[in-house]
DNA sequence: CGAATCCATAACCATGTTGTTATGAATTCA
DNA sequence: TGAATTCATAACAACATGGTTATGGATTCG
């Protein structure tokens, strides 16, 4: 995942209401329709949630008649996780040796 | 960690010079001086991606005499891990199930 | 076919973000 | 003390973001 990418899905992210739609669908896949009935914010206002969402790759779309159904791509998502969690073990691992030089015992 | 923490962690790390700054961190505290050394931005630039840094509680700064001192936070970040981590765990396990379910011998 | 439904996009507005330069407070150095 | 260094903040410009309403294409229903 390049940097380009992390922008994307943190930027995707950041919004509670983009978070709201993951959540809900974690259940399984869900109409455009359903989800705008979800929330109190208007149909284009989905719309361009699931847009965001769908560039930085944490949903798929799919068009069936006239009902387009979204579903969570769980990929891009974890590989987002992997760099956090990668910085993290970074920064819990060097605390750990400054924990060891700052107060061993063994000097 | 709430809904208003997330949105602050992952704005946060939505922005490359950001993400390049905890990069720096991972092997130690660095002052705002070095930091700003090491990008191509304006020192009044440098300062204000670590405010928000600090905000989502992705780095703390320690004043030491007229140097700043800016290290990784790594709590914050790795709560914001947990959270993508276990929607991705969510999702995944959604589709093992309809895998199971789609093509299963044992109809 | 005509009406209704589902959804995307355009146009617009208010607000937030990210860069810049200018400036000044606090600290250190000579 | 005077000069230099470190850093934060203010003010500004350019652009991005997230909401709205209006609209229209595609599909389905009656």
């Amino acid at each position: 995942m390049n940097s380009e990418n992390l922008d994307l899905v943190f930027s995707a992210l950041s919004d509670a209401t983009r978070r709201g739609i993951l959540a809900n669908l974690a259940k399984g896949e869900r109409t455009v329709h359903e989800i705008t009935a979800a929330f109190d914010i208007s149909q284009p206002a989905i719309s361009r949630h699931l847009r965001v969402l769908d560039h930085a790759g944490l949903v798929r779309r799919e068009k069936r008649g006239r009902e387009t159904y979204v579903m969570a791509s769980a990929e891009t998502a974890a590989h987002a996780a992997d760099w956090l969690a990668h910085y993290v073990n970074f920064w819990t691992a060097h605390f750990e040796r400054m924990d060891q030089i700052l107060f061993s015992n063994e000097e």
